[in-house]
DNA sequence: GATGAATGAGTGTTCATTCAT
DNA sequence: AATGAATGAACACTCATTCAT
């Protein structure tokens, strides 16, 4: 699928849009009006609002799989190798905050039936990632045997999205009263936190 | 704020209809149909739709305050009071699903602005319920030190909330076909795995 | 189905419309703004465009019925009963102009399917009214035997209806330069044609 | 007038679904999908939408005159000629069964205006060819001589006509449960009976 | 106190047509 | 000569809300 200048520009207007106000609180107008284009160019583009939300969906989650098959490779041990994952993973969700939101909503949302099985294919792929790491790791007697792996992830992007999504608790909480100071907050004590959090999960014994 | 019956079952269908279709994905006239009211009756006694959401996150919001004043004088080890901690919070997002769902969603919504301010005072609440018992863990030499407190509610709620969000795909990956299944997953399995990570971190030596 | 004054009104200046610009050659707008109500009247009222076709003509079929009952034990001979059908025949066909161009048209047309059943058992009464008018006839001997009597309403629908829809030709050429000629024209020269030609239908030997 | 090979190919496919949606029931796109063209082939070829169905009505009608020249010096009765010219007729309309259902809605619509000059004076020369053979059936005395014949070509026509325009109707009513039946009860029955119809007419002695 | 009737504003979509190429 | 891209206007319809009763 490959989109043109427009076609691209009305996308990324339609992600910001969808992620603020959410797919029904948007309007093709809006959208329209922002990207700078007449409304029926949504429709002769993607053939409806709907669609629309289904193209963008489809485009941005085959950007979302981590590129990382040579980290099962490198010579570095597990561990360095589960703290390079997470800052990966956060570093993608953090990149792509806009269709996180938009997944979470317009998709757990029983009204609209989107095919997400790109996004279930990228997700299982991640945790095969994963688990080969944790399985290296327990191998070499570093990490504990009986880890239940498939609810790692959750607690990663579960974290992370939920600080995104209670953003101004937190600006308030820790005083973080600027967009940088959020952002190295993030990239720094948040994503620390939840690196030692794995790694505490999967060095612990209980 | 004291609410007659008509009007608690128009909550009822509304905090129902808004978490499962969105606020905007949701028509008064929806609401008046399921709540078998006439459609004027929301504007009557609300005052308008938004003003429906806002008495709707307040009349719940109060209920979410965790009723565990008595946890911090009972004579459990600071690590039990961790784990009961963990379960009560997990069976009131539980019980919650509804109302987080909307939360997440109008939270981090830029269009409405609705006092959250109640939901605040809730969360910091329970903050220093936790606060308290890590100072105490810690107290005792059961707790590493360098704890950071305010970042350990994101991993419980972010987890839950991100296993609930994505029900279709755990469902299918750890194969809970039943609804029985995936709410006894969540009571066992994961409320101990939650535990597991948050007992890992608090005594985990980096 | 009882309607009430508006709903009457609306359906009057439907039926206006829909016979003289089609039913897609008619816009709701086009009906709210003769009809002096509000756009969304129509679909408060009838539901949508297509279902205030579907009233309408329902609504007018119920009143196509030819009541003659009475005729068929009047004391006139079989040749006057035919005369007075036709007159009467012609008058409802004449009054229920709009219908008429209307029923033929959706009737004709791939892309509604209306429900029809009414006209058809209306159009299957009056046919058994004629039937047995002409059984009677031929029982006295007055007509032949070999009718086809089905074949009939045709040549009595057809013809006027033809007349009517090629009224800017006829008017033309038969110099009816007034609507008041044209009117008089169809009740008395056309009538007596048609009567005429029946007649001479029903008596002639082949 | 000539046209090129895709001009017609869109005239006949806009005949057809003119026929059968109506003109403002069918969009220049269907015409130009189903005509295999590009859409704005229609507004290049012929200007506009409106414009194509003056062309096609215009391209259609030339046609449609009935050539019996001959007939008049054929060396047989009155009556056979009115037979014969009856059946021609009849077949002229049924070859031409949707322009003729388009004449009829577009035509006697308020809405469109087109020149039917062409068809007028089609059809003012079958009149003549009508009134020639009348005559000439009136000066041997077979036919009664007070004859309204501007009247007897809406029999045929509308007759014909209306039997299509209620094709389900008959096709139930007269068990003609297929298209060869349909076709073979007009050519057959409903020809003799409009045969039949006409002579009688102008035999019969009032 | 409660509601059926009604409405103006706004929704997504389709329309015939235009225009640069 | 022919066309893909693009558009403003119009489409039917739904929305939350108002108001007389």
């Amino acid at each position: 699928m490959e989109f043109n200048e427009k076609q691209i520009e009305i996308l990324q207007v339609a992600e910001l849009l969808f992620a603020e106000e959410g797919f029904d609180g948007t309007s093709v107008r809006e959208i329209a009006k922002i990207a700078n284009i007449n409304v029926a160019m949504i429709s002769y583009y993607f053939g409806s609002k709907e669609k629309l939300l289904e193209a963008l969906v489809l485009h941005r989650i085959s950007g979302m799989q981590l590129h990382l098959e040579n980290l099962s490779t490198e010579d570095i041990s597990p561990i360095e190798k589960i703290e390079k994952l997470i800052e990966y993973y956060i570093q993608r969700i953090n990149s792509n905050r806009c269709m996180y939101q938009i997944l979470h909503f317009e998709v757990s949302s029983t009204k609209r039936e989107i095919n997400l099985e790109a996004f279930t294919k990228v997700k299982k792929n991640n945790l095969k990632l994963l688990e080969n790491i944790i399985t290296e790791g327990q191998l070499q007697g570093l990490f504990q045997p009986n880890i239940n792996v498939a609810l790692i992830p959750p607690i990663i992007i579960g974290t992370i999205t939920h600080f995104h999504m209670n953003k101004h608790y937190f600006v308030d909480l820790l005083h973080l009263d600027s967009d940088e100071k959020y952002e190295n907050y993030i990239a720094n004590e948040l994503t620390k936190h939840i690196q030692k959090t794995i790694k505490a999960l999967l060095i612990y014994e209980d």
